[in-house]
DNA sequence: GAGAACCAGCTTTTT
DNA sequence: GCTGGTTCTC
């Protein structure tokens, strides 16, 4: 590891007050806050005064493991606040909740959960909104976007759908009425959605003055400043208020969460709201003057940016090279060709990244990969916590665990021959009504509810539910007794690759095993969601040589020797949705601009030129980010033979057509 | 009112 | 190919 600059040392070394780091990519930015952290420290500050904050899962588990390397090793970090936003709102709320009106033992609704409820709302508030002049009412899905975005914003309803959902205007009464309707149902079933964590952090922050998690804070730092959105914002601030010592690093450039409502103008707005240094790094420690040119010339092409200028420090590496593949099959084999090149010039594997848009175009290239054998692991969306069997088991501990949750105890009641939503609904009631949960025999209203078809499960489902309750079983137990016992006649009868999942139902409680509470567990899995699993899976893994594919967005803070970056055809980068207006393709920019600045030597961009979807054959021309680079800035390949003859065809623009 | 069976639309990125 | 929504039948 190498020395510090004498700028990264001031602010290492800066202690008390507020200071804003805006730092290009590749300037050692997370590597500075880490150590003024570890500094700190070692200075004899408790770690329990130290908060580290940042938006991604993925960054704050570097974040954690700079710091246990800086220091000495996790037992001297023990107490140290450092995590997501969202897992650092968990732990204040699962400690003081109850001063804001929720029980402690609040569920965590992910994305899935959301919908569903929503879903739910729906169903029950406008059974006649079919049609209003032939219209239909918009899909769970989209309320749920919109009532977020609304949020992250901190736009109220009226505002947010004129600017940016005019065609949902004519709904505006029903969907606050919804939007209602879906806060109040949280509340009754003691949830909270991703949303709620942040914005009844800050709640409790501003009405409970003195709580002794926040009194002990006294450094507070954020990296990837620029991805938080005014509420982050006000967060920290109300943490920082007394002491004042607030340390935010940024890079205006890299902020590509805009479309979830982050706005980098809180880097703007930071010396106004919190006074202090302003410091910047701008020497780029991470890629060759090639990669740094390329990246610096796309980037001017953005209107909205701060002047910065980053000087490339590492010697010259050589042209950054495109090649134009026919269609991704053919890019597959290119990179993998490649790839063996780079490997036989002693480049490890672990020192190569596979990067794209969306998940989708790594499809064909993983097939190609364990075809050859070539290990691989994918960063991304692994959905294995949302399918159905998994969310309907856990929702079992979710119910033991908050009784009041209604989302799972309607997954679990459903699961019962003859109970559908009206039904399912009817028994929630009974339980909420009665404000807890009473399986027993003399329960009246609850047998009478109950239809004769279920009476048999309901049997077992309640004696199932008592064994759970049984002292001393963990969350790995519960997970295969109600797999092997209640469940299992369900997961049968509902899916036809049902030993494949019973697997998966082992997996997850031999994975459930390393955590002690169901709470843990729970909390676990709502907010770190894929990334715990994949953790786990590392761990197993003997070979650790092994190729990274991730989206764009999950590459921030990583680096590689060599990038090949994919996909790179107008419509995929920038995405055909966000050609207009200018912010969105700027963001897509800047999308691109984190994509190259990843990579440290060897940059490899491939454009498949046809690609297939739907049925249909459509012919792309390369991304406009590449097109508008000055001739120089890097280093046509040799394509295929095929690929070039549809060159000719690319003059008459994206979207040319072709039926196959 | 439940549940099977059929149909359409779709795939941006994260907590 | 998969999900979510709708329709049809019992």
């Amino acid at each position: 590891m190498s020395q510090l600059n004498s700028q990264q040392q001031r602010i290492v070394s800066h202690l008390e007050g507020a200071a804003l780091v805006i730092a290009g990519a590749g300037s050692g930015k997370t590597r500075v806050i880490t150590h003024r952290a570890a500094n700190l420290i070692k200075q004899g500050v408790p770690p329990g005064a130290i908060l580290m904050v940042t938006f991604t899962n993925k960054a704050a588990e570097e974040m954690k493991r700079r710091i246990q390397d800086m220091a000495g090793g996790e037992a001297n970090t023990r107490g140290l606040m450092a995590g997501t936003f969202h897992s650092m709102a968990n732990r204040f709320l699962r400690r003081y909740g109850n001063l804001i009106g929720y029980d402690n033992n609040f569920t965590i609704l992910d994305d899935t959960d959301s919908r569903d409820l929503f879903k739910a709302v729906i169903a029950d508030m406008v059974p006649e909104r079919q049609q209003s002049n032939g219209r239909k009412f918009p899909t769970a899905a989209v309320v749920q976007g919109v009532v977020s975005m609304g949020f992250n914003r901190g736009l109220e309803l009226g505002e947010l759908l004129e600017r940016d959902y005019p065609w949902l205007i004519e709904w505006m009464p029903e969907l606050e009425a919804v939007a209602a309707a879906y806060r109040a149902r949280k509340k009754t079933s003691n949830s909270m959605d991703f949303d709620d964590l942040l914005d009844n952090w800050c709640h409790l922050l501003a009405t409970c003055k003195n709580l002794e998690m926040a009194e002990k804070l006294r450094f507070v730092m954020v990296d990837e400043y620029q991805d938080t959105n005014l509420i982050q914002a006000e967060i920290l601030a109300l943490l920082a208020a007394k002491h004042g010592n607030i340390m935010a690093v940024g890079d205006d450039a890299q902020s590509i969460y805009g479309w979830r409502g982050a706005n980098f103008r809180n880097i703007l707005d930071f010396p106004e709201r919190f006074g202090g240094q302003v410091f910047r790094l701008e020497q780029n420690y991470r890629s060759s003057p090639e990669i740094l040119n390329l990246a610096n010339h796309s980037i001017n092409h953005n209107t909205e940016q701060f002047e910065k200028r980053l000087e490339a420090i590492r010697p010259a590496a050589g042209l950054p090279g495109m090649a134009c593949l026919r269609d991704e099959y053919e890019e597959a084999d290119y990179v993998l060709e490649k790839i063996m090149e780079f490997r036989d010039r002693d480049i490890p594997l672990s020192q190569m990244g596979v990067l794209y848009r969306n998940h989708a175009q790594s499809a064909v290239l993983q097939m190609r990969l364990s075809e050859r054998g070539i290990p691989f692991q994918v960063r991304s969306g692994i959905k294995f916590f949302e399918q159905a069997h998994i969310k309907d088991v856990v929702s079992f501990l979710k119910v033991l665990f908050n009784p009041l949750d209604e989302i799972a105890w309607l997954r679990i009641l459903k699961m019962l021959p003859g109970v559908g939503n009206v039904t399912a609904r009817k028994i929630y009631g009974i339980f909420s009504r009665q404000r807890g949960v009473r399986l027993a025999p003399d329960n009246d209203e609850l047998n009478k509810a109950v239809p004769a078809k279920a009476r048999e499960q309901w049997k077992e489902f309640s004696l199932t539910m008592k064994a759970l309750l049984a002292d001393g079983v963990g969350p790995a137990e519960m997970i295969s007794m109600v797999a092997r016992g209640f469940y299992h006649t369900h997961l049968y009868s509902a899916f036809d690759n049902a030993p494949e999942r019973a697997n998966e139902l082992e997996y997850l409680s031999e994975f459930a095993s390393r955590y002690g509470s169901v709470e843990r567990f729970l909390s676990q899995l709502a907010l770190v969601g894929a990334a715990v699993i994949r953790e786990y899976e590392e761990e197993q893994e003997d070979d650790p040589e092994f190729l990274i594919l991730t989206s764009i967005h999950q590459a921030k803070g990583l680096e590689w020797d060599a990038v090949f970056l994919i996909g790179l055809a107008d419509g995929r980068l920038p995405h055909a949705r966000n050609l207009e207006p200018l912010p969105r393709l700027e963001e897509e920019r800047r999308l691109f601009y984190v994509a190259v600045t990843r990579c440290k030597r060897f940059l490899e961009l491939t454009v498949p030129l046809v690609s297939y979807t739907q049925g249909r054959a459509e012919i792309c021309r390369p991304s406009r980010f590449v097109e508008e680079l000055p001739t120089g800035a890097l280093e046509v390949r040799q394509g295929s033979r095929e690929a070039e003859s549809l060159t000719p065809l690319l003059g008459q623009g994206p979207g040319l057509s072709v039926e196959w």
